[in-house]
DNA sequence: TGGTAATAGTTACGCACTTCACTATGAAAT
DNA sequence: ATTTCATAGTGAAGTGCGTAACTATTACCA
């Protein structure tokens, strides 16, 4: 298999058109859902499905441009995290709750940070509980280095939007997942 | 750690706000990208932003759900392909280009299916090199009694949405697939 | 103060997903 | 007809990510 043809794979044959309103639509998802589906689901299902491969995509997007730098889209969150925080230094559950993943998920991605020497762990004092992810050297200059590029490969699809239209993903996006926080919390 | 806080845990404390234009946004995300990045930008990293966390927690909705019933997202999704298709039955390569995918992801989902019994693999007889999965009865039966729970699932947080608010989040989650679809492919 | 509950982190486990390398088969070209 | 190239699927390896079970420490409380 042909090196550009697996890199595109997951994104080929997605066909996106517009619909008579000017909206874009995915014709396939219409088509398989339109028979037995009452016209008010299917709204809401379609748009469901548009996040899902929106969410997708942009992951990917991140993921293979980090993976660039030696990063991952997780990873280089942490970084950036770090970066911001006094000194340079987290606890490993305040890095949970800010990057809304599970502690679980951030001891890998520190595992990993660390192997590869941008991060290192150190004991809190006041709880010896606690663990702290830090920041090395090493870390601070990579993450300098790779921010403003970062927020650039990030700007390079959404400048193409309206900032009427970028104000209004943003506000559907962040209801939908309010909206989600108040459903999945029972 | 309790199980009803670590159930919550990847969506406890992303702080979601109303702008003065009664906009949804995010104060720390907002908060911790206003120094140094001219405002134009902002914007496309906030809705970028919140494009990759409502994909997360979507995700992890479909993920939780399906769970519920034995299955994943992913494998879900193939059993639904799979019984749209004529003779509940479609090439590996059509799920992974139908599913947006990689085909080694579409055999890691069909190896778990096939050992719960859920599908089975049959050679083509027309071309040698492919191979088909096949719905079994067990496998129409599961998604046959799942299809409308799973349907209805989706619709317990979208139904909040207005008809015009479901069309524009398609709309521009689509666009924004298309933008990075022409991206990606260089 | 002594016991119970909450909290921080990690180990163990499993699945999803991607990339790369490889095999087998089919198609195309000269 | 043989070489060459494209396609279908899978093994190997690595990461991300979530859940559950466990240890260690701290907080609460009666």
């Amino acid at each position: 298999m042909n090196r550009s043809e697996i890199k595109d794979f997951p994104i080929s044959r997605l066909r996106i058109e517009l619909d008579k309103d000017g909206c874009y639509f995915a014709p396939d998802t219409r088509g398989m859902l339109n028979k037995g589906l009452p016209p008010d689901m299917l709204a809401g299902i379609e748009a469901w499905a548009a996040v899902r491969i929106a969410g997708r995509l942009t992951h990917l997007n991140m993921e293979r441009w980090a993976e660039q730098h030696g990063l991952s889209e997780g990873r280089m969150s942490v970084l950036f995290r770090l970066r911001k925080a006094p000194d340079q230094r987290l606890a490993m559950n305040e890095l949970a709750l800010g990057l809304s993943t599970t502690p679980r998920n951030i001891t890998g991605l520190v595992d990993n940070l660390e192997r590869d020497g941008l991060v290192c762990r150190v004991p809190d004092p006041e709880d010896r509980r606690s663990v702290q992810a830090q920041l090395t050297p090493a870390g601070i200059e990579k993450i300098d280095a790779l921010w403003r590029a970062s927020v650039e490969a990030q700007t390079v699809v959404t400048k193409r939007f309206t900032k009427d239209e970028l104000k209004q993903l943003r506000h559907l996006c962040l209801k939908l997942v309010q909206l989600m926080k108040e459903e999945m919390s029972r």
